[in-house]
DNA sequence: TTTGATGT
């Protein structure tokens, strides 16, 4: 993306059409999702994509080609480095899964831009789960808005290579445009398994307070009040 | 594991 965009013209084939979550240090338009990246935290803070019940039913095969991000400049930049032998998981923010409906597209998931540093106990569970579940709600409902990031409490403190920030927790917001429904979750960062979801499901006004950050501003007020602090059980939606 | 990763 040219330096010189700015924010607010920033759509990214659709994924952030709703408007961005809040402004970052540099946006990234891949062909399957949007970022917001931080460079302070060498993540990203916000990772947003559209996806479609046709687009998900789509499969093709899983890279495992992790790369780091050459378009962020390299003193911001992570590096696989910084997280090998760390304990953690590079995490995908965008799950591979989810964006394997071309392969270009399923390619770009490896981005290091697209991850945080994530335990496995987190990522090959609980939010595995949640990504997959996510896949199936795509299908039921035709088409969703997804977006997803790391939670710092206080700040980042943690941190694993040369500055990656550790987060605390990670949220997600899927957003329905047919039914102007949201459902919205924030996971601690431990090992929680598929039976654990169910708990950390809150509200996006939740989320908006707690990150500070502003999902569907575009929305019509009346649609966005009842839709973001609605609290939702996994069976209902 | 048809997912999501690590380490050799």
């Amino acid at each position: 993306m040219s330096a010189g965009l700015q924010a607010e013209d920033f759509t990214c084939n659709g994924h952030v059409e709703f408007g961005i979550p809040a402004q970052a240090d540099q946006y990234l338009c891949r062909d399957g999702y949007a970022v917001g990246y931080d460079y302070q935290t060498k993540n990203p803070a916000w990772v947003a994509y559209h996806i479609t019940g046709d687009g998900v039913s789509i499969r093709n095969r899983r890279s495992n080609s992790f790369k780091p991000d050459k378009t962020i400049p390299s003193q911001y930049r992570a590096n696989l480095s910084d997280y090998s032998k760390s304990g953690y998981d590079r995490g995908h923010m965008a799950p591979s899964a989810t964006m394997d409906y071309t392969p270009k597209a399923g390619k770009e998931s490896f981005l290091l831009t697209n991850m945080a540093p994530q335990l496995p106990g987190l990522n090959r569970n609980g939010w595995r789960f949640l990504e997959k579940e996510i896949r199936e709600w795509a299908v039921d409902h035709s088409e969703l808005y997804v977006v997803t990031g790391p939670i710092y409490y206080g700040g980042p403190s943690k941190y694993i290579g040369d500055g990656v920030a550790v987060p605390d927790a990670f949220f997600k917001v899927v957003f329905d445009p047919l039914a102007f429904n949201a459902i919205a979750f924030i996971s601690p960062h431990q090992k929680i398994s598929k039976a654990d979801l169910t708990s950390f499901i809150t509200t996006v006004d939740h989320v908006e307070q707690v990150t500070d950050m502003d999902f569907n501003q575009l929305l019509s007020k009346n649609y966005e009040n009842t839709m973001e602090s609605t609290q939702w059980s996994l069976s209902d939606w």
